[in-house]
DNA sequence: TCGATATTTATCGTTTGACGATAAGGCGGC
DNA sequence: GCCGCCTTATCGTCAAACGATAAATATCGA
């Protein structure tokens, strides 16, 4: 569901580091990474897509492709 | 942002019919179709695109296509 | 123009959960 | 063993989803 592993390795970007860029906290990231957060902000999801120069769709979707 | 409008008339759904669908109240559901809902839940998103066959990405972003 | 249907907007209350701050634990590489 | 990276956990604050409800507005066809 969500996907920022992969995004992650794609863009050779730690996690600590778009923690940073984001400007939240590595274990607020860590918690939507692995998949435990129930909802997200939409201003938080804007956040990541920015830094990570990608759609909602890239990082969200019941399909892997 | 929330391209519910477009799926929406593609599906020739109302959001009547959806809100009854995924169990919600048509007024959260207008917020959300709107744009002006500040997050969301993932349960939520997943009943939408569960009602309206399709993924988040086709739900949220920021491109139009 | 009337009326039905659909949608938007607003208010209030409850509850969920994001998110920050922080700390501790785990893990792999050097 | 140390270090960088990540996960997990706890606690507190606060934002906001969502329900229930009602009223206003829009749309559209007869």
């Amino acid at each position: 569901m969500v996907k920022l592993d992969d995004l992650l390795h794609e863009r050779r970007m730690t996690l600590t580091e778009l923690a940073e860029r984001v400007g939240m906290t590595l274990a607020n990231l860590s918690i939507l990474k692995t998949g435990k957060a129930k909802a997200i902000r939409f201003s938080t999801l804007e956040a990541i897509c920015r830094e990570l120069e990608c759609q909602p769709g890239d990082l969200l979707g019941y399909e892997q492709e």
